[in-house]
DNA sequence: CCGCAAAATTATTGATCAAATGAGGGTTAT
DNA sequence: ATAACCCTCATTTGATCAATAATTTTGCGG
């Protein structure tokens, strides 16, 4: 009824990124349809190209669903975003300005600000900020899309699963390494501790996901 | 007129690769609904999800045009491919058993037939299973899609370039020392190799690339 | 009461149609 | 003659309709 003219793909990316629709939930054109008050029409390209993405599967003749995930997908997910921001960390730290340097420090004051109130949801937003910035920096256009599709597959198992108590503890701390290698543009260290930051990021949330974590929906701001 | 029932996806995608679609070229529905003897129908649900995979661009109301292509490009994609195979063969001599080095072998050996046969056509497939079977060794089924989407794209770019006379000196030599490397499970080795397997690639093409006057790309006519 | 088969319902897929958007050309006025 | 404006045509986009495929339900027989 709401009929926004806005694109149908994005609404459906974020019901899902916002654990609206579920992950492995079965999806219909027609419920789709009614949900967005639009026709059948641009619910079938929406979810062909979030099929393209890789967010839903569909199979031909039954239907799509929303991409379903075990552990080994989180783990596979992790590895793959991993190995992309080492590379393109490396290429940062060759490349990186001093305002680069400069813009990457506010970030992180903020970002430590919110350690210290415990404000999750900004902090997961200028952790978010932070990341991207490093990445522009590397000046590879086409791995950010890549790399931004896997780190929003990933913010919503996070917030399916709850961030951990010490989930950010060490953040502040490899975020400072990070700067110091990119402002000595050390590459080898800055992969070094990207690769290591990654790997924290991936233990903790399959930890979350084996310890069964309850499916905490926290009011996260929809939009930034 | 050969109304194979196959989905038009893998028509489209392979025109691409092969060539009859060349990069940058707009592409409008009706042209490619009579070219596979089909409705406007599976074209726009195949064009959407190709632009989900990032092989065509469309913008809205303005139509849908081949990826274009530049040597920045270029760059980005063996960047993104050689962190994706790089994690994978770390994975592989992890993980990888010997009847999985036989295999690599067995590849390797015809492989290195068609070296010395200078059968191009079966060397490029050859080459992309012997990669292809590393890949699975490391058992990240969700990567695999990845490579392969970047591998195509950067196939459908040697093709159009040539392979120079010297692209397959130092393969061989690489290949053997891999298997060796998974073989003996060392992973810094394999790495490394790998890395530089999927550089000294890169450069050749970029090599190619830069000694070929004439373009590839078309000139994209920009938006107001 | 259970199993199998056939029909009906539900949902996707392909086709045709109508409307909106953008581009290109032609005409007119200055 | 040139520039601006309007009109027309081509093409995408959204909607409805028909048909194909799949799943579920129902009915019959063992």
């Amino acid at each position: 009824m709401t009929t926004s003219k806005l694109d149908i793909g994005l609404r459906i990316r974020d019901d899902i990124v916002s654990g609206a629709l579920r992950f492995g939930e079965r999806i219909t054109m027609d419920a789709l349809a009614s949900r967005y008050g639009v026709s059948h029409m641009p619910v079938r390209e929406a979810l062909r190209e979030l099929q393209g993405e890789g967010l839903v599967q569909i199979e031909p003749n039954r239907g799509a669903r929303v991409r379903s995930i075990d552990s080994g997908f989180v783990e596979n997910l992790f590895e793959i975003r991993t190995a992309l921001e080492v590379m393109m960390v490396r290429r940062a730290a060759a490349r990186c300005t001093p305002p680069d340097i400069a813009e990457l420090q506010a970030i992180e004051d903020t970002l430590e600000l919110c350690i210290v109130a415990g404000d999750h949801a900004l902090l997961v937003a200028e952790n978010r900020r932070f990341h991207q910035a490093i990445n522009r920096c590397a000046a590879n256009a086409d791995a950010l899309p890549l790399i931004d599709k896997h780190w929003m597959l990933l913010a919503a198992l996070w917030r399916h699963y709850g961030y951990g108590q010490d989930r950010f503890t060490g953040v502040a701390n490899d975020h400072q390494n990070l700067i110091q290698a990119l402002a000595a543009h050390d590459q080898e260290a800055a992969a070094m501790i990207m690769g290591a930051h990654a790997t924290k990021a991936k233990l903790a949330l399959l930890a979350r996901i084996r310890a069964q974590a309850e499916p905490v929906v926290r009011p996260l701001r929809r939009r930034a």
